[in-house]
DNA sequence: CTGGTTCTGCGATCGCTGTTCGCAGTATTG
DNA sequence: CAATACTGCGAACAGCGATCGCAGAACCAG
């Protein structure tokens, strides 16, 4: 009696958070959404994102590729799966001891944390923003901090968002100076050779005379400066659109 | 006599603005690399860095897709093109009007118009970071900004990074901002439903309160206090590392 | 216990991607 | 005039996300 492909095309556009994961009848489902966002999350801290496909997960689950689409409509919501339970690493407990700028940077720093644990979630935050339930708890307790605050709704949203991003950028930067360290990404090689190139060709002077300076980085007056200039860049940027 | 195959397999491993683009010999190119990059750019600006396929911009080309290869070893290398192609856009007039900060600000001003003209850029530096000679040629405009402050290279390098790293994250705000204006991205729709049907349940207060506020967004008092947050984070998470 | 229903796992396959190989043809060189 | 070194490109390959339909397992109503 029931038309089934009516309701599953129409389910097909429905947010995974909204549809249940399965209804009672039927044989025991082999694991659950949970178990294929792990095998996703270590198939991506090992590999990076693009080891992530369905494939790799099938196999590394004992399963077949078409499986997958038993518990997840897309890839996408199998990384979306992945986003939002990383998100349980955060701990709320450092929160309560200073004001509500505090209590917003310890959020901030257990989020930078989680994006140094798992940087594929940078290369996801790029294309996307992925919500789930873990995301919103989050979330819920940043709304928390500005509570007090004469901002409007969209505002503190927007607010919440810049700040998102400036901690993304700043993990990226971080994993970009310990990936320096490491050897060989072949492009790399390629870039550097023709860096080196370039400066020697005398066409670009500062940073020929930036390239030679293997001085030191990081003092005190360094991160005064930083500060300087991205307060004001904020400012003139902000203005200006 | 001369060995191609030993010169080839070396060459793939080189970058692109070191190899030359042809030889002397044979028949002459139908077109030449800045062509192809103009080619990419166009079809990215039209419809995402995702329809820069191969086959598509040959298509565009009228040629066939194998026959790229002979003017790009990648389609990354094809990218790297498309973005050092955009730089060309950066005017350097407006320099010299007022300090250094002065200066480095024009230049942000000028990538992040150039960012929101071919918002592909964005998924481009979310995963690489090319550089090409018109590329180098803005670098060494900002570093000459920087030219009498007392900082080591490596630390001008990383402040032009993170300035840079800052224009992205904002020119990305203002892209979703006038995103949200256009209609309807399917998977927002289920997005927006989501998150409708979790700010009812009651279980993120916060979040529930602040989208009931419909209020409008953005005032002079609501700039002051971004500053102040962005500020103190960025403050709190350099000292965090 | 039985028959129908509804689900599951999955082999086979589709369309798409970037990329490679080798061949036919053409311009330059000695 | 040959030899050479390039060009464009048809055909093909491997890998990707995703779909279809079927065999079989679990549940429920009678």
């Amino acid at each position: 009696m029931a038309e089934q492909s009516e309701q599953q095309s129409e389910q097909s556009e429905v947010s995974i958070w909204l549809r249940p994961a399965r209804s009672g009848r039927g044989p025991a489902p082999a694991f659950d959404r949970d178990r294929l966002a792990e095998a996703g999350v270590a198939l991506a801290d090992a590999q990076g994102l693009a080891a992530v496909t369905m494939r790799a997960v099938a196999q590394s689950l004992g399963s077949a590729p078409a499986s997958l689409y038993r518990y997840v409509a897309t890839r996408d919501e199998l990384v979306e799966l992945m986003t939002d339970r990383v998100n349980a690493e955060i701990s709320y407990a450092g929160l309560g001891a200073g004001d509500w700028l505090d209590d917003l940077l310890v959020l901030a720093r257990e989020a930078r944390a989680v994006c140094l644990r798992h940087p594929w979630l940078l290369d996801v935050f790029a294309s996307s923003a992925p919500v789930g339930p873990r995301t919103l708890a989050y979330l819920d307790r940043c709304l928390a901090c500005l509570d007090e605050l004469p901002l409007g709704g969209k505002d503190k949203l927007e607010a919440i968002a810049v700040l998102q991003s400036l901690v993304a950028s700043l993990a990226r930067a971080e994993l970009a100076k310990q990936l320096d360290a490491t050897e060989p990404p072949p492009w790399r090689r390629a870039r550097d050779e023709y860096l080196r190139h370039a400066a020697a060709t005398g066409e670009y002077p500062h940073l020929t005379t930036v390239l030679k300076d293997a001085g030191p980085a990081g003092s005190k007056s360094a991160d005064e400066l930083f500060d300087r200039i991205v307060t004001r860049a904020l400012r003139g940027l902000l203005l200006a659109r």
